[in-house]
DNA sequence: CTTAAATACGAACGGTCGTATTATTTTTTA
DNA sequence: TAAAAAATAATACGACCGTTCGTATTTAAG
């Protein structure tokens, strides 16, 4: 099946659509009880079909795991790292990323950030699960330098910048955001850690 | 049973040894497994004993589970906060509160921190496992307020410190710890940071 | 229009889950 | 040391787990 040769989303296989549907219900469920919550019962449920039919489009709940951090990862590029492409290299941009994030992060609407809570669901337990969530996020955290490194050529930052340690801080407030907004549901941890942010930005 | 009155750990009631002793090895499963890692079976097969065994001590696996993490409250009090208590008030003391925290969340050969694994776990499922943790959490975080109000008391942090932003801050850097060594396996992410800790503090 | 392939379903499997009930053993008390 | 109490085990239950299998239905291709 060469879906690129079709033309619109009706005309791809009726499969690659139901597929794709059970992957915004998994995505869903996990937002809510994490990875480990996503069960191929109650997502049958959700999306309304048999056990075995949701079970046949992925050969193993592994491989739907796998899948669906996959399908999340394309959105977080998508909704967080493309739409800061816009703005020039540098500072501009490398703000952008983190504020984007920062939304994903304490929108209490949105499925939560699967890199933060994946992350604690697996940091203890090998498996090909955390495997590829551990790409996805080096490939995000590369993203992060790239950006810082090009703010330090530009001048936006300090030339002695440490870059693995301002990764760290950026990061960490993201954890903490992300923390503070779900957990503890301070509201108004969003501006706080926007504020935080931009005081590592100061030159 | 009036546990005060006896004077050695032998002469204790014998249902209270094997509580205590099970409450170990659940802190084990937990501190590898996450808090849902615990399940009346893998804990019973871990400390040989039957699951109704098990049971029969809490009468509810939810049960179990607050008293998990009312032991390790305790556990963290006595190796985090108590050894703090020996620094003067204010800034040393509050120092040494975040160091040893960044030890037990960064070892890994300690079961990690509840009070960051369990928010993650527990963030968005309303019960009481979740009600138990939240009050843990805070009452550790007032802690750490109180800590900071007397640094700035004693002349050791500015006087236009705000608080709870340097709450976030502190806050922020532990889960950053907790995630990079646990979850990236960065060995030197302790250093970092305690580094970025001390920028914190100064004035 | 026929037919082969893709898709979905229902039923069942061996396991594990938390929990309740009943029985047995061990410990404490009188 | 016998009786009472506490601790542990044995067994069973219904629910759900991931998975397999055979079959029906729907879709796409010839």
């Amino acid at each position: 099946m060469v879906i690129a040769e079709k033309s619109t989303l009706a005309d791809y296989a009726k499969g690659a659509v139901t597929k794709a549907f059970i992957l915004q219900g998994a995505i869903e469920i996990a937002g809510k009880e994490g990875l480990e919550g996503i069960t191929i019962g109650n997502l049958a449920e959700r999306v309304e079909m048999s056990k075995s039919g949701v079970f046949a489009h992925f050969g193993s709940r592994d491989e739907l795991l796998i899948e669906v951090i996959r399908e999340y990862y394309r959105r977080f590029e998508r909704d967080v790292f493309e739409p800061a492409l816009t703005l020039p290299k540098g500072l501009p941009r490398l703000r952008k990323m983190i504020r984007n994030w920062i939304d994903v992060s304490s929108d209490k609407n949105s499925p939560g950030c699967f890199f933060i809570s994946g992350a604690i669901e697996y940091d203890d337990r090998p498996s090909h699960i955390r495997e590829e969530l551990f790409k996805s996020v080096e490939v995000w955290r590369n993203a992060i330098r790239r950006a810082i490194k090009e703010s330090i050529e530009e001048n936006q930052l300090k030339a002695d910048t440490n870059v693995e340690q301002m990764l760290f801080q950026i990061y960490s407030v993201v954890l903490g955001v992300h923390h503070d907004s779900r957990f503890l549901k301070i509201r108004q941890s969003k501006d706080i850690a926007n504020k935080v942010i931009e005081a590592l930005f100061i030159l």
